[in-house]
RNA sequence: GGUCCGAUGGAUGAGUGGCUUAGUCACCGGUCUGCAAAACCGUCUACAGCGGUUCGAAUCCGCUUCGGACCU
């Protein structure tokens, strides 16, 4: 029989992880998970990781699996994730694969073009030249080192100009020339679903999930990693908040606010990704049933 | 009953006759191959209602409605 991976995917907060682990125990599958934050210990409040009870439900994997000072990206999560897939499908022939991060299930699904890793004190330097110089001024540079895609990157965004030129300057190549875009095939079937629900509704829900994180401690476990707050790993809703609350930045009401607006529109990016992706069959997480009959007869399909 | 002040887009808030889509936030839409819960982009043309003045009014005048303050 050929195996499966259920991708469950969806914006924070519309029942992704209560579905996963229905879906999971009916396959009889393990679980591993594609968001970008999960994966991280001592974080487990603020990124809403299964609890206890649901990781002793179901066999999961990359659910407080690294340590946040680890550089972790979605080209090296592809590398150990599809791995451990692999290892996972010689007792199982379901996998089930549940998160909200667009572009860590992308990896996993289709692959990353293989480009060398970045010196670090590049990075670092290229950093501090936009720091100084702004983007327009680095776009310039990568005009000079990368016309074509000089052309087609989005010059105002930072983080798309800095990787080119690090990779430009890293490589001695243009960037655009080790960009394939190749989609890998898997030796696996992919079945995608999406969470999706009424936007009001979600929101509320968005709105009543934090207020619940502050009830089980967000507070304290933000403080707990505040001295960590440079990390990548941090640079996230329901910490960054805090964090300028405890700098004094902020009130702590307000920060309470932010957390839910950035949360909302985290959802709101989050389904603009999933969009896109047609692949997605879109369902209300409570449709438990609809779920597993629209997998059985994908299921069918692909075999 | 009288006097005065105010009424601008979802919120806030400029703008006192003739390119102001002011700005900000929210909402909404989008971008996306290595920091992605990140980073970035776009849209949202309103001036309480009616009438008048004027070549032209959010901006001036009158009335109406609503709100606020004060007076008797």
């Amino acid at each position: 029989m050929s195996k499966t991976l259920i991708v469950i995917a969806g914006a924070t907060g519309s029942g992704k992880t209560d579905l996963s682990i229905n879906i999971a125990l009916h396959y009889h599958a393990p679980i591993i998970s594609t968001d970008s934050r999960q994966f991280y210990r001592g974080i487990p409040i603020g990124t809403a990781q299964p609890d206890t009870e649901q990781l002793q439900a179901v066999e999961h994997h990359f659910i407080a699996s690294h340590d946040l000072t680890q550089d972790f990206n979605c080209g090296a999560y592809e590398q150990e994730a599809l791995q451990r897939i692999e290892e996972l499908f010689q007792k199982h022939d379901f996998v089930v694969a549940v998160g909200g991060s667009g572009l860590y299930i992308k990896a996993l699904c289709e692959g990353m073009d293989d480009l060398p890793e970045v010196d670090a004190a590049l990075r670092e330097q290229l950093m501090n030249d936009m720091k100084q110089h702004g983007v327009d001024a680095m776009a310039e540079r990568l005009r000079s080192l990368d016309p074509a895609y000089y052309e087609v990157v989005d010059r105002k965004n930072p983080a798309r100009v800095l990787r080119a030129l690090e990779v430009c300057i890293g490589t001695g190549m243009p960037y655009s020339s080790l960009r394939t875009g190749e989609k890998r095939t898997r030796p696996f079937n992919i079945i995608k679903i999406a969470t999706d629900m009424d936007r009001a509704l979600l929101y509320e829900r968005i709105d009543r999930r934090v207020d619940i994180m502050i009830e089980q401690g967000l507070e304290q476990e933000a403080r707990s990693v505040y001295h960590l707050r440079k990390l990548n790993s941090l640079q996230t809703v329901g910490y960054r908040e805090f964090f300028d609350y405890f700098d004094g930045t902020i009130s702590r009401e307000e920060a309470i606010e932010l957390i839910k607006r950035n949360s909302r529109r985290y959802a709101k990016r989050q389904l603009t990704w999933f969009r896109r992706d047609t692949e997605f069959e879109w369902f209300n997480p409570s449709e438990k049933e609809k779920i597993i009959e629209y997998i059985d007869a994908k299921v069918c399909e692909l075999k």
